[in-house]
RNA sequence: UCCUCGAUAGCUCAACGGUAGAGCAUCCGGCUGUUAACCGGAGGGUUGCUGGUUCGAAUCCAGCUCGGGGAGCCA
């Protein structure tokens, strides 16, 4: 007999009412009397668990019954209705194989625990019902976006994760080398002498893939990475993660305003599927997560997004008569209690801030009319803060290499990059959506390392 | 990196200068429909680390480590 999963007992019942199965999962907890008992079992392919009820005519009846929390069973038995108000269904057990015991150290208990102490046991925790709920959906939602790319005619493309380019300017980045820490090789001016090491220069993790997915951008029209993504930085905070995910689209023959639109569908387009895919795990959250959950996500499907323009947004914050720890100021970056007060006060709801002066801006960014601010934009959403950034991107080379040169960039490192706009460049656009920011404003869950399965911060790479 | 709060049993917490406790978990026993099962009993501690003050420190002080919240950097 083949093991039926959990799922589909829930999903499919009337195929399985009244047959015999079998069912394979870990315990989570077992209620027993003298002559009969209860187990909470968990296969991890559905939010809830199957109620077993086992008998003292089970030969191994005494084993069962002292079952301890987290062992891995197999159970044989026939699905039947359950008296219970709890469960629909129930499987009445004539065989149980224990298939790994747990030991009485096992430190998951069925009641709540902290999730700063679950990661500290972050390969048990997925057995937990929040990090079931939280890695399907994060599972669920990477799909929801290749569904999404895939359905528009986007290609995914996996750009390099160890880079050349020394000036992406995103941040600190991690160094890649096969050098070793004792005898580092050094040149004649007593530097490190790079074209001893792996790749013959300095190589380092990425922080973003948007220079590299910018030149199939000018093949395929529309792209689209999905990957792993690196930032060095010593940032302390629940929406920092040393290693995170970031999806990256990059459309061609498209401006500023084609940027948003489809940052908006790819947004409403994931929140639904994800809505419909998991609707056990979403429930699960707007219960015990986040009780507004529901509420703001619907608010987010039926409303158009936000837009204004980042002087209007100076404006509106200066009109606002709130009293800011920060300045609000022309050609100062919107600090985080300003970007709080513009999405969660003023709109109310996810929020496009646009045209930022070109100088708190990268060096790719679109110069506008004005030669005072690039066509960017940051969707700004409540609880979450920035979740895309994204620009127009300059096509137009003597603007590009005026701007490096202000910049004090390497121009011969980039060369390639600026080749897109020697041939046949275009207008293009692209933003960068944060995978992890994407699933805490989808579960309501407030801390970056709980959507990350190991999650790399300042001081910890456990596991 | 800065500000702030914290660290006591496996977990969640109490004790706040005078013998370190509870609930849950674990172990043993009881219980014929439980579902955070219930009832009885038992074991379980270098009070994060190092030093200091004191007759006496979990408690007061300093440094360090780690963690929470906030800020900067950003996604």
């Amino acid at each position: 007999m083949d093991v039926v999963l959990i799922r589909d007992l829930f999903r499919q019942t009337d195929k399985y009412i009244n047959q015999s199965i079998k069912v394979g999962g870990w315990v989570r907890t077992v209620r027993a009397s003298k002559a009969f008992g209860f187990i909470e079992l968990n296969d991890g392919t559905f939010f809830s668990s199957l109620q077993v009820v086992f008998e003292e005519s089970l030969n191994n009846f005494k084993d069962i019954a002292k079952l301890i929390t987290g062992s891995a069973i197999i159970v044989e038995g026939v699905l039947v209705e359950s008296p219970g108000a709890k469960q629909p269904f129930e499987l009445k057990a004539q065989n149980i194989v224990i298939e790994g015991l747990s030991s009485q150290d096992y430190p998951l208990q069925k009641k709540r625990h902290s999730f700063e102490f679950l990661r500290t046991i972050a390969h048990l925790r997925p057995r937990t019902n929040t990090f079931s709920a939280v890695f399907r959906v994060r599972s669920i939602a990477a799909y929801a976006i290749h569904k999404f790319f895939q359905e528009r005619g986007f290609v995914y493309v996996h750009t390099p994760v160890i880079t050349g380019s020394d000036a992406e300017g995103a941040g600190e980045m991690f160094r890649v080398t096969t050098l070793g820490f004792d005898q580092t090789p050094r040149n004649e001016q007593g530097k490190v002498d790079f074209s001893k090491d792996f790749f013959g220069k300095e190589t380092n993790l990425t922080v973003s893939g948007q220079l590299n997915v910018e030149t199939y951008c000018m093949a395929f029209n529309k792209v689209y990475t999905f990957g792993p993504t690196f930032r060095a930085e010593n940032s302390n905070t629940a929406r920092h993660a040393a290693e995170f995910w970031m999806i990256e689209p990059e459309i061609a023959f498209a401006d500023l305003g084609d940027n948003m639109k489809l940052a908006e569908e790819m947004m409403k387009y994931i929140i639904s599927y994800v809505m419909d895919t998991a609707p056990e795990e979403m429930n699960f959250f707007n219960s015990f997560i986040d009780k507004s959950l529901f509420n703001r996500l619907e608010n987010v499907l039926q409303s158009e997004f936000g837009h204004i323009a980042y002087t209007d947004a100076i404006n509106e914050l200066k009109k606002s008569g709130e009293n800011f720890d920060y300045p609000v100021k022309w050609g100062y970056d919107l600090q985080t209690e300003h970007e709080r007060y513009l999405s969660e006060k003023i709109f109310g709801k996810p929020v496009f801030v646009t045209d930022y002066p070109k100088e708190i801006k990268a060096f790719y960014m679109r110069m506008n009319e004005d030669g005072k601010t690039v066509a960017a934009m940051d969707l700004l959403a409540p609880g979450v803060g920035e979740i895309i950034g994204g620009s127009q991107r300059e096509e137009r080379l003597d603007y590009l290499e005026k701007r490096m040169d202000e910049l004090g960039l390497n121009k011969d490192e980039y060369q390639w990059y600026l080749d897109l706009r020697r041939y046949g460049g275009t207008r293009h656009a692209g933003f960068g959506l944060g995978f992890e920011r994407l699933i805490m404003y989808l579960t309501g869950m407030t801390n970056i390392r709980d959507v990350i399965s190991f999650p790399r911060t300042p001081k910890n790479a456990e596991f």
